[in-house]
Order: structure tokens, then sequence, then C-alpha cells
DNA sequence: GTCTATAATTTGATAGAC
DNA sequence: GTCTATCAAATTATAGAC
């Protein structure tokens, strides 16, 4: 992977979170990067390609990014999952990439949405063992795409806060007992 | 407001809910109703006209459509508010059109953007009226929004009840408390 | 109100020189 | 790898006939 391939991927996944797949051409993302976008289409065929590669290195990437539950108190691990999602709200102002993407899924290429769900998958998984349990996983993964949305929506950012902090130390305590 | 442009904004307001605000053309709506694009742009002059007109439209028919919290047990107002979004979601695969606003905020016209506030804004009076409590609301929007989210990203729609099945009837017993 | 026609711009994508 | 040049299609939008 080369260093132009990164930073086009690190175009490309900033304006999915800002726009959405169908909210950027490949002419932005090649004048975000100081190339043509002829040049770009040299380091990504299609945006269906581009769509799959940064979809796939957002969700290794954040994964990787996690503390191991096996090894952290159940607590702090699931803390630091919320505080993951609220930087990128309350400090950059944007989606989770793929909460974007599931909004706009049925507007995705098919090898596109089935990395979505790739994300949704691992992320529930993470959260089951961060919290114990299958459904609180899934309304943990909710409540905080959600408080993206209702964060963006009503142009507070504090909105995020609003939204998880009681719940979260709630189901945490829960989780803990 | 004539027939047509109802059946414009129909048509508008099923192709945001699956594919976004970038997601269809003035072609698409023309082609769902069955006149002509520039026909379309007789009834809404600009995309940000209709816009701004679907999101209006959204928001008094949904909150219209919602029982008063004054004449109803707080337990059933919820309820029935959480049902509203689940029947979206699971029989039509749809997000909440404000849902899917929200998440692409930052490239929508400034107009439309003020109409997507508007309804985050009056659904938490909304919700607080009913919960009785102003985080509460912004937890259980954030928790139904996020729950569309995670069943359209996972392709699950029964992701929407493990989502919000169990805390919403956590919430709404402790809001009758 | 709807049409045909069309303008002006943008988009995803390719060919071929360097 | 990046460029210029270009393409075919699509997009928002307007002018003017019916």
């Amino acid at each position: 992977m080369s260093d132009m391939a990164d930073k086009i991927l690190d175009a490309a996944e900033d304006r999915i979170r800002a726009f959405g797949f169908h909210g950027f051409s490949f002419r932005d993302l090649a004048s975000d990067v100081g190339i043509k976008s002829a040049s770009v289409h040299y380091h990504f065929p299609s945006k269906a390609d581009l769509g799959v590669r940064v979809a796939r290195r957002y969700t290794e990437r954040f994964l990787a990014s996690l503390p191991d539950p096996a090894g952290t108190p159940h607590n702090e691990c699931f803390d630091r999952y919320r505080l993951a999602f609220r930087s990128a709200i309350v400090d950059g102002g944007r989606m989770c990439m793929c909460g974007m993407l599931g909004a706009e899924i049925d507007g995705l290429p098919e090898e596109v949405r089935a990395e979505v769900r790739t994300f949704v998958d691992r992320n529930i998984d993470y959260l089951e063992r961060c919290l114990g349990d299958r459904d609180r996983a899934w309304q943990m993964f909710a409540l905080l795409e959600g408080a993206m949305i209702a964060a963006r929506g009503s142009g507070r950012p504090e909105a995020f806060d609003l939204a998880t902090q009681h719940l979260a130390t709630a189901l945490t305590a829960a989780a803990g007992a």
C-alpha cells in the first residue's frame, strides 16, 4: 500500500463520514490530496473498489484500537469503546463511517454493503465480550450510532453525552454486577 | 398543494429514506410519478426546495400521528412512538427520514439542515413529555435512530427489536415509577 | 401542468504520453 | 505514478411550445 493510496483513503474516509458515499467525487479526493482524478483511478479503479478498501481499513483500524476484553475490566472496556465514538463526533463532528454507510445501505454497491455488515457483526461480537450479553451489545451499538445522529441532526455535539452518559454508566454497572 | 406535488413528495420521501439526499435525481422522481423531470421542477424549483418541503411534511405528519401524552399513559405513549419507528424499518426497510438527513447533515443545503434540527427538537420535546425527563428523551431518540442503523447495517431487521425491546421496557417502567 | 429541447456542469471512467 | 485529454452519461436547471 503506497503513501498516496493511504492519503486517498484518508480523504475518502473523511468525506464519507461527513457527506456520505454519494456526497463526494473522485475529483474532490484528487483535490484533497493534490493530484488529478485520473490518478485516483490508478490507485482505485472504481468507486466501489474505493468503498470496499476504505470500509475494510476502517473496520480493522477501529477494532485494533480497542482494548482486549479478556485483559481489561468490562466497565473500562466499554467506556473506552464509547469514548472512541465520542471523540469522533465531539472533536471532529464526524459520523462513524459504517453508521453513515448503514443508513445509506440501499444505495451502495453490493461489495461495500458486505463490508458494512462485517463491521457491524464484528462490533457486536466485541461488545458482547465487553458486556457479557448479546442483546446488550445490540443496545449499546444502537445507542452510540444513534447518539451520533442525534448530535449531528440537532447541531448539538453535547447531545451525544446526554444520550449516552447515564445509560452507559447504568449498563456497564449492570454488566459488572 | 396539488395531487402531483404530493405524489412527488411521496417519491422523494421514499428515496431519501432508502438512498439519502444525494442518492436520487429529479429524473428518478419523474419516473416514479410518471412525468418528465422538467415538470418536477415546475412543482419544486430546486432540490433544496424539495428537501425543505418533504422534511417539513414528514415532521408534521409524524408528530400528528402520535398520541397526546397528556391523555395517554406514558408507557403506552412511548411504546406507540417506538412502534412507529419499528414499522418503518421492519415492514419497509426504511430509515427515519431525519435520521438519514442527520447522518448526511454536512452535505445538505442550509435550509434543509434547519428542518432536520426542527424535527429533532420537536421529537425531543415530545419524548420529554412522554418520559418525564429530558435526558431520557435524548437516550430514547438516539436508541431508536441507532437501532434503525443497526438493522440496516447488519442486514437484519430483527436487530431493531434486539436493540430496543428490553431497554424500552425497562425505561418506560422507570418513567412510570 | 406537462412537454421537448437544451444549456451548463459534474461524474465515473479510459487512453495514451511522459 | 501522474499527467492531459477526452468520453459517455447523468445532474440540476431553464426556455418556450402546447
